[in-house]
DNA sequence: ACTCTCGGGACTTCCCGTTCAT
DNA sequence: ATGAACGGGAAGTCCCGAGAGT
């Protein structure tokens, strides 16, 4: 009986690994631009076992994303927690629409990333992803500042609003206009708290 | 020197409609998401003629996105010219943000159904899709209020915004959190430019 | 069945399927009247995969005519068992020249169905068609009667010939010159056999 | 050279070059197997004339057979006319059955260069070429021995079954079996007709 | 009579997701 | 956990028949 399973916690490693490798993939190449083998490959393993850890590609996809977001894009997160008191949300819209997420959407947030394969996706995976967004504000919530009321309404739209400006910052790259986008969407989102 | 062009109204005709189907199908599955065979197939036509009128699938994509900014998406800027003097940004934002955009990916905006996808596509994609979002922005540009200098740094982050709006509203769909995205997004960017 | 080897009998299932398809079809169409991808689709396959069972068109061509020679064609050679003795080769005869091998062409003799369109191949085809051609006379071969060097230098002749007349008969259709000819033709080579 | 004046005699000489090019090449490569570009550019000219001179592809088929039978392969009927007299249908049996006529199938019987091909085509095609075996058959009926009901009815059956020798032969090739199948089948049908 | 246009269709290569035997 | 098996499907190249314009 435990001979075949001599470490559960090996196991529980080797599945951490693939779910790392394929929230980086999936971001860097898109849901169909990756393959199960790559991302085996990239995990040190062959494609034959991956079916031991996940029924299928889809449910990697549905895990991969939503331990991205409950563990990773640490570094944006970290904005906040680094930030001076009352400037927490300011920190992070800095962070946010940073060259550095820009340049590196591997490693950032969903929605700037894979939003638009996820739109035109089916429903449950839709469902699915739906569930993360709301994780994702979140994080974020306690410090929209302004009435409770307000903040949640208003949270989920600034977040997809710079989704979108650091997608299109992404297409411009590091052009004059995409470096424009991003301060002027900075200024433009700061101000829009400040006032509240 | 004199060109010959023996039949230009039909093979005109065909390579427009083409451009037509293939804009559509590439907006509602994405780039990868649709085969020439079957934009053909759907434009009447099969597969072996498609390297007549377009050298590959990018070439078809480049154009095809082209025409749809160019002649496509009508019904989206009508919004602003059905719309009493002064108020013509108002109402592209309402139409931009509106159920039927965000029900109908397939003849809306190209950043808002493509924005990802191109965003991870190596630079030469990039850069062609890069003038696209320019001519978009030129056609909302002249109704940007304020100074002129400020209108063109603020056009560009707008529109980016919306589009991750549209793109998230996709996401949550026609749910109660997804409405509730669209109202308030449009409410907030009306108001952006009332107070500008 | 094969519950000890479910898997290399699942592909010997496809690959037999779409070699009896593929004998039917040549027979029927000419072996450039038929495509790999009306082979599969009447394999109940796509035509993706066929690569995966054969190199190419050719071998499927050499692969499914060795099979229509040693298993396919049986009622052509029931003819055979089921005559009583001594009326072995009349019976073939009969059976050949007979209307229902005229009109069923895709289950019938290889030479009559294909002799022209191989005849005019390449050297490797051809050769590779000869052995089929000695198989089939090795069928027939023990009912030639006379010496048995007589009978080997007839039998390849006799068969040569019916394919022939089967050939102009299938030409002339079910014409009365059509029947004529069939009727001439049994009675021809039947006589010849019974004087030898 | 001729100046731009429509002789219809210069048409005609054109119209018999591409005749006799197609003929040759339909018996060589197949009627698929053969272009209309193959067949112009052989008789000098481009694929666009082709459709002065005749509707289709299927034209040319049916007149170039015409013509093969009505003025071609002369060299296989002068067998006759240059053989002792009382003996024209054993020099015809070895000419059609010699090493040549197996070489050069561009040149020789039709029913053995493409029979098997005009046997699945179309009703169409089969009843044209149905004409042509039977005008094959007046030319060498009259040196059938034997009472004429009988003559009638056995020709049909001795050159079809040549035909299928002959096409046998050139499967086999130029190899031992070949070489024997056609002396023996010489033979075979002489003896049959001195019988009679 | 020629060149070019136009669309059809075949073959092959490549890659993907999944399953199976070991 | 591996690696092969298996089938699906896309992209692209090549060639064909037919027709239009000059």
């Amino acid at each position: 009986m435990s001979r075949k399973t001599p470490h559960p916690a090996k196991r529980e490693r080797t599945r951490q690994r693939i779910l790392d490798v394929a929230a980086t993939a999936f971001r860097k190449h898109g849901i169909d631009g990756v393959g199960v083998r790559d991302i085996m490959k990239q995990s040190g393993l062959t494609q034959g076992g991956f079916y031991f850890h996940f029924r299928d590609k889809e449910a990697l996809f549905a895990e991969a994303s939503r331990n991205a977001v409950a563990s990773g894009s640490e570094w944006l997160y970290d904005s906040i927690k680094s930030a001076p008191p009352g400037r927490e949300l300011q920190c992070f819209i800095d962070a946010y629409l940073s060259p550095a997420h820009r340049d590196h959407l591997e490693s950032g947030c969903l929605l700037s990333a894979l939003g638009t394969d996820v739109a035109r996706s089916d429903e449950a995976r839709r469902r699915e992803f739906s569930k993360l967004a709301a994780a994702i504000l979140d994080r974020i919530s306690p410090y929209v500042p302004g009435p409770d009321s307000d903040a949640r309404r208003r949270r989920a739209g600034v977040l997809a609003s710079m989704a979108g400006v650091l997608m299109v910052s992404r297409v411009l790259g590091d052009t004059e206009r995409g470096r424009t986008l991003l301060t002027e969407a900075r200024h433009f989102f700061s101000e829009s708290f400040q006032n509240a």
